[in-house]
DNA sequence: GTCTATAGTGCGATAGAC
DNA sequence: GTCTATCGCACTATAGAC
């Protein structure tokens, strides 16, 4: 590797390192491509060496954060017989991350109602990324230990607890490490999709 | 009621009805005060007369649609022996709510992400509107039919499950009389918090 | 209370030298 | 690949007539 590509990733990272700490401090509208690149000392027209666009930069942070969060998370083999153990070890690592990348986290809340990005783009980054989901959920189906509920819903809820457990967390910091609410986030999590 | 007053009125609500409808389809940042004027068919200057900022209309917006809500599903008495058939009426209103006025619940999610305004803000009108939610909460509680779980993580963990479940159906909408789905949904959200 | 006109600002993106 | 300089545009909010 040559000091040039070093220098080019480097650039490239402080932009968007500089992107995500504005983002989630100001909002995306709010923040304008000059100050990001200020904020990661380079100049304006460097961005869009990078980035075709203010939109190309937002979607290319988001990318980068959901599969290193996919990849930190994802189990690889499943065991019938400690089928709670492990979904439990999966949703206690999922909401760990969170809280250490609470950055992270906020942002990509930020993006599911950021509108100069489609849908059907989301869309595809977060299925792709967490393609075990479904595949977990149905192997609890077909031994009995997940209820049999529509696929598509079961993730969807688990996403939205996922999304409220993590809010009410990093906005209660001193309960993060507290047994009976970690427990009960988990317990109500388990007892809305088991059998 | 003056002729006045009724066109005063009148003018406000158009705002507020154009500002809605050009938030949902373009995001609130995306949207221009000239723009909502226009749809409202109303002048430039008229919009700063009723609202003394766009941030001003954002809020009046958001507080009306969420005391509306509020009022629309509130239960006025609690009956312990029908706690859990009570609840599941209010669950069903509240969602059928959201997916009537999906473009109000819509913008409420946009709220959420919208920096501009407070979270104390926010958070505020929340409180102040659904008062009921953590006296049935606790009120289940005491009857030992609501699992007695931390009372602020309760209503963020019914929240999660509410918004998950009206963006399944919103995104599915020939499910929303499906009954399968239907009562899959409550089911989900009866097991987490009761007992 | 409503209008027209516009002040004043800040933005995304490009051009071209190095 | 990085820089400086800037274009052209759109935006919020105000001023002042009616």
């Amino acid at each position: 590797m040559s000091i040039k590509t070093v220098s080019k990733t480097s650039k490239r990272q402080q932009l968007l390192d500089s992107a995500l700490t504005l983002f989630v401090s100001q909002g995306i509208d709010a923040t304008s491509t000059a100050s990001i690149a200020k904020h990661a000392g380079v100049a304006n027209g460097t961005l869009f060496h990078h980035f075709s666009s203010k939109e190309a930069l937002v979607l290319a942070l988001y990318k980068n954060i959901k599969e290193d969060f996919a990849i930190q998370v994802k189990p690889f083999i499943f065991d019938e017989n400690k089928l709670k153990k492990q979904i439990k070890l999966v949703w206690e690592q999922v909401i760990d991350w969170a809280i250490i990348n609470a950055d992270k986290q906020q942002f990509c809340l930020q993006v599911s109602q950021y509108h100069q990005l489609s849908g059907q783009v989301k869309t595809q980054v977060l299925t792709e990324a967490f393609d075990f989901l479904p595949k977990l959920i149905q192997f609890g189906q077909q031994h009995k230990v997940i209820a049999d509920y529509p696929l598509e819903l079961m993730i969807d809820n688990a996403h939205g607890q996922f999304i409220s457990s993590t809010l009410y967390l990093t906005n209660n910091p001193d309960l993060v490490n507290d047994t009976r609410h970690r427990e009960a986030i988990f317990e109500m999590f388990w007892k809305a999709i088991s059998v």
